[in-house]
DNA sequence: TATCGCGCTATTAAAACGATAGCTTTTTTA
DNA sequence: TAAAAAAGCTATCGTTTTAATAGCGCGATA
């Protein structure tokens, strides 16, 4: 059987080609990365519990599939934004920097969601 | 036949369901609306290059295929982040609200590429 | 009137996701 | 220390999303 290559970690790599850059620009390559879904969610969920175990992160987001986080934690770990230590997964430093400029997004989004909820309610 | 509404946009609801919480927490909403394939990287290259016309958008992207550019022009406008004026599609005030909590993150990719680049080469 | 650029839409196939069941391995507990 | 429970995934399979590419309809030129 031909099974190589079946739980293939792919991240983009900054430097070669990559969603939005033929050229591989780094802020497209993390883009790719951060753009897939969950990703954003699975990093700052873990921020906000770690460490924590696979099932206390999945039960965190709620409703995520296993297959999927699992995935994510795949690629984030290679990206070095996420690591395994003492107690379960954890965020790396270069993971937190990223989720400390994400952060400024949650008051943002609070607004946002205000006028998306008045302008469906009418 | 039974793909009717298939012109149908769909974006998260904040305060209802979305992915990665139940009662639709804002910051998870948001994170459902860009955590989709395109979704940062066209807001960000609409920034740097708006106004612009569909196609000069497309080519900005530099991979990009026409109906997912279409598929994510049509959710960042229904979440009110995109609007269309004279010259073509241009970034709403919300929209450059949240370009620029992103940009910080720019030159934070930067520092993640050489991280990768190192980890990698060898 | 023929041509051109623009804004998409159509089509088809591949890849990603979602939902759920359940198999191992490790840790508790009785 | 055997049995039970919890953890960490993996397998499967149907649905949705994305990709790749061709090309249509329309208004502005030439």
């Amino acid at each position: 059987m031909k099974n190589m290559a079946k739980n293939k970690v792919n991240i983009p790599i900054p430097g070669k080609p990559v969603r939005g850059s033929k050229s591989g620009a780094p802020i497209m390559a993390l883009f790719d990365l951060l753009g897939r879904r969950w990703a954003m969610g699975v990093l700052w969920t873990l921020n906000e519990i770690e460490p924590a175990t696979f099932r206390k992160l999945q039960d965190s987001c709620e409703t995520i599939s296993p297959a999927v986080l699992n995935q994510r934690l795949k690629e984030l770990r290679a990206a070095g934004l996420v690591d395994r230590g003492e107690g379960g997964y954890i965020v790396t430093n270069m993971g937190q920097e990223i989720y400390t400029l994400l952060v400024p997004l949650g008051s943002t989004a609070k607004k946002w969601a205000k006028q998306q909820i008045s302008k469906t309610d009418t």
